[in-house]
DNA sequence: TCTCTGCGCTAAGTTTACCAAGCGCCCGCT
DNA sequence: AGCGGGCGCTTGGTAAACTTAGCGCAGAGA
């Protein structure tokens, strides 16, 4: 874990606070929303601890944002966003963001199986 | 941590564990990319333990598959967006008319066993 | 044959996320 | 004045994530 990563996490915590004091929530309050302990969220929110997704995600809930948002804040998703232009079967299995790199290929070759005849 | 999650994370074990085979990885190599030690691998692939959001994250990368599929995978996303997914891939394929009603079937079968969680 | 290398797994240890108990502070009562 | 309750924080402790060392097995050369 380089300092890098280390700033990435402080500001998730000061992320979290201000949402948290936005919402007008008592630590507290947020804590048992998140159903986690009030001291925990404290360091969270100061960085001392980097939370697990599971929390995460609870806390995002909690505060009423998506868990893709959270994760977004601590660092945890991809930069790839990349997309491409939708049209035919092809490209709608290449855009799914439920389907991994493999899981598209493996479509799209039985696909291709099934129409390059 | 009722069983029910525990269902979800032996999914996702067994999910990790096919994708690596169809990448024909073994497992000290998908270890290594994704910065993880093959023995702590190992127990995840078996529903042992559960990963942090950071191992899941480098093991997505390793599999050339996006974070969120892995969250999803993991069942840590938002339950609220649980139906947010459009679906583009199946409506495409039901518009195919390069393919017939049991190739359709057949794609679809595939592609929500891909997804279901 | 025997050795070498890579495979997956076990065992034991270290690190870290997370909790329960409790402290000190401030504010609103009476 | 005293007291009660909510605030955020510190302090141990437990449990779980994660690592390092090493086991046994299978296949490939010499």
């Amino acid at each position: 874990m380089n300092e890098r990563d280390d700033v990435v996490w402080n500001n998730l915590g000061e992320f979290i606070r201000a949402q948290r004091e936005l919402a007008n929530l008592s630590l507290r309050q947020l804590a048992e929303l998140a159903k986690v302990s009030n001291p925990y969220l404290s360091q969270v929110e100061r960085g001392l601890y980097k939370p697990s997704a599971e929390v995460l995600k609870n806390i995002a809930n909690a505060l009423h944002m998506s868990a893709e948002t959270m994760y977004g804040q601590a660092g945890l998703l991809d930069e790839d966003s990349k997309n491409a232009a939708p049209h035919g079967v092809e490209n709608a299995i290449k855009l799914d963001p439920g389907l991994s790199q493999d899981q598209k290929e493996t479509l799209i070759r039985i696909y291709r199986g099934f129409t390059e005849r």
